[in-house]
DNA sequence: CAAAGGGTTTGATGTTCATCGAACCGAGGT
DNA sequence: ACCTCGGTTCGATGAACATCAAACCCTTTG
């Protein structure tokens, strides 16, 4: 298959399901903490207080509203914000959203 | 008391509030048109296929999140965007989304 | 190849939430 | 004063969701 596919690896979720998503103060947190980060981040690292099957099912959520892909670096997974899939999509909601939640 | 404390009249709510808040397809809606209008509008205005005590259960969420106020205009119940507040608290936020909704 | 660590899925549980109908209330107009 | 219209509150219902524990799967390492 040729290289035109690969735009599928963009697919942004409607808005509601973005803001839904951002609406979770622990969802908020993992992307809070993937910004500042702006690289894959190891799932241990974006969550405190909740189960390993909280999280995870967080992380779903967040992929499936676009806002995240699972990225494998030596083994371990990582997550990864889209920050310019998303921002394209909806300028400035995802950037305004983290620069609040910043305090 | 003195003018000093009038900036109570504006107590937005948390961020959590806000987005949870906007993250309704029927409050959303609402917003925009409140966001288009940007003027007090009449409640029956504001909504489409859902029944009024609904209707007003989501304009109560709108303004404990502080994205609202009520305005009485000729014995005709209003509502008001507080767009100002909200940008000055959380800037690019509402301004964004509402953009974003605008398709 | 077997064991181990990290993520995900499944199932169950309790809570929150959107929705409606009906009762209530407050402001105007008759 | 009464009726009426528009909005809110109350009570109930069903769906969605956050959470956890246990089972499962995949990848890496011994």
């Amino acid at each position: 298959m040729p290289a035109s596919e690969l735009p599928a690896t963009s697919p942004v979720g409607t808005l509601q399901q973005v803001l839904a998503a951002l609406a979770d103060p622990v969802r908020l947190e993992m992307v809070h903490r993937m910004a500042s980060a702006a690289a894959p981040v190891a799932c241990s690292l974006l969550y405190d207080g909740v189960n390993k099957s909280t999280a995870s099912h967080h992380f779903k959520i967040l992929r499936e509203a676009g806002l995240t892909e699972r990225v494998m670096i030596g083994g371990q997974t990582h997550q990864l914000l889209l920050s310019d899939e998303v921002e394209s999509t909806y300028p400035g909601v995802l950037s305004s959203v983290v620069s609040a939640a910043e305090r």
